[in-house]
DNA sequence: AAGCAACACAACCGCGACCCA
DNA sequence: CTGGGTCGCGGTTGTGTTGCT
């Protein structure tokens, strides 16, 4: 179906925020609260797309906000729950305080990638890049590799449920057909609250992905969740 | 010092999921 | 049940900065 855009393009700012911005933004959510990202622009007197003011707030203004330097432990856990999760890139944030998901996005493709590939990881598959030569040779024939290169009976099954490409599918029924017997809460305990463990197609998802993503073997671990 | 390439990160875009009348 | 509006996510792009020749 056709979509609206999302504000009138004609009349809002695009590009960097200014300080001004940041401001009436920042003393507008102090004063009402998130939400309303629509009409927040006006009513904050700012020529912002809703969506464009919801990521400056929440990438940038938030006052819990850490940023700065990602410390070696936060390395390591994003790279083991992205093993888990995959480009969940917002589940990830949500275990990591003071993150957000662009921030650990960024991170992941500029810093982390490379660190695994230096150190003969593949970034996707998290296992050894040698193996996962060998699966990208065994699917050149077809769709692009799945994440993991287990048992080909299942492969078609695991590149649905993994995260990595455009393609992925959401449907609940493959969701549902994706559920895994492994619950990824008790394996690296989401919180409780997220919206994602509340609502049944977002619970799916999570166990999707853990059956999707082949776990890597615990000694590749380097955390001990 | 200048030009170029690589890197880092903020911001945008499009789409699917969700909510509600 | 359906359709429109809104939200949130992940991928991608744009731009400023840094390092190298």
């Amino acid at each position: 179906m056709g979509r609206s855009p999302c504000c009138e393009k004609a009349h809002t700012n695009k590009g960097a925020w200014t300080k001004d911005e940041d401001q009436r933004l920042i003393s507008y959510i102090r004063a009402h609260g998130e939400g309303n990202w629509r009409s927040l622009p006006k009513s904050a007197g700012l020529l912002r797309c809703g969506k464009s003011c919801r990521l400056r707030w929440i990438n940038y203004l938030r006052p819990d906000l850490k940023r700065g330097n990602f410390s070696e432990e936060e390395d390591e856990i994003i790279i083991k729950l992205h093993s888990l999760l995959g480009n969940r890139w917002s589940l990830i944030a949500g275990r990591l305080p003071g993150r957000t998901d662009n921030e650990i996005k960024n991170y992941w493709n500029t810093h982390i990638k490379r660190k695994l590939i230096s150190s003969g990881v593949d970034p996707q598959t998290h296992r050894p890049l040698n193996s996962a030569a060998i699966t990208q040779l065994d699917f050149r024939n077809s769709a692009p590799p799945p994440l993991s290169s287990k048992d080909n009976s299942s492969s078609a099954h695991d590149t649905n449920c993994n995260s990595t490409t455009t393609e992925e599918s959401q449907s609940p029924r493959e969701e549902e057909s994706c559920a895994g017997a492994v619950n990824l809460e008790l394996s690296i305990g989401l919180p409780s609250q997220s919206k994602y463990m509340t609502s049944a197609s977002s619970s799916s998802a999570e166990s999707k992905s853990i059956h999707g993503f082949l776990l890597p073997a615990p000694s590749m671990w380097p955390l001990g969740f």
